[in-house]
DNA sequence: TCCAAGTGGTTCTAAATCAGAACCACTTGA
DNA sequence: TCAAGTGGTTCTGATTTAGAACCACTTGGA
């Protein structure tokens, strides 16, 4: 997986997407990052993956805007990964793992992690896809529209 | 990648997750599945991979039960793979990659397939989260409760 | 009824990727 | 000053992937 990719003829955007964030441990390190984690060791020590690899995903999303290298907060030399705004908006996509997971993945009473209110310590709710118009969306609600590609 | 793994220890929903779905074949199978895409051929020509990892992807999709066989509607002898109600469940997901894809890849007159309502025709709105208050959430208004392991 | 073309795979091989060990350069703090 | 730690890179063997070849069955037109 090369860090910035030749320019891409995908015209949809979850295969572009893909194309940066389509691997479990990008998506891993991604959950990580939301979860406050910010330097190599950590990640490292965290999801268990080679150190080749782990290196080879943070080139890629900070090549990609992703995440972005700062100065460590505690004065120290070494640097860490921070999510960019970019990243951030990576949130949903996140979030709908995790509430994929709890839905379907674990048995009622199975000890599983959760997301709740910083301020609250409460549930949140679940994630939700509506019209403009304020309508709940389904999967038969909605259509992709297609590019017409030239013949 | 085995069909049906032996029983995780993860206890993040979001690793399990990813554990069936984290590659970018399945989320691309998954994505043209709720495109309304049935056929073996159909996936095969579309994604331009190779038979035996669309083979081998949609055995492990099978196996979990995100997809199930079912007879051709056309009476005829081919089978078909329709997502089950569990793999409805991973739209937001899909629709959450679409939506960053659109946000963060795409230029702004760039051409790009886009999800819009079957009724109307016209774009929905973006994913939101929120509390069960009803107030809107961002990653700095929540946090992941982790299952404290035993020593 | 026959059969060429098509479908849905499986198997095999070469290429690519991954896991993990070893190594390197720099940083830290006693 | 130096042992331990950090953040990598490189290398090697194992695993996965891509793609070709092959197989068994289905289809539909001649």
């Amino acid at each position: 997986m090369k860090p910035q990719m030749k320019p891409t003829k995908e015209t949809c955007p979850v295969a572009r997407s893909l194309e940066i964030i389509g691997d479990r441990w990008s998506l891993l390190i991604l959950r990580n990052a939301f979860d406050g984690m910010r330097r190599f060791g950590e990640f490292q020590r965290d999801l268990g993956l080679s150190k080749s690899v782990l290196a080879g995903r943070l080139q890629v999303l900070v090549s990609n805007g992703v995440l972005h290298v700062v100065p460590g907060e505690d004065g120290s030399a070494y640097q860490q990964y921070e999510l960019t705004k970019k990243g951030r908006g990576l949130f949903h996509v996140i979030v709908g793992l995790r509430q994929w997971g709890e839905a379907f993945l674990f048995a009622p009473r199975e000890e599983r992690s959760a997301l709740v209110e910083r301020a609250s310590g409460k549930p949140i709710g679940p994630l939700a896809l509506r019209s403009r118009t304020g309508k709940s969306l389904t999967p038969d609600d909605v259509v992709v529209r297609k590019i017409q590609t030239s013949r």
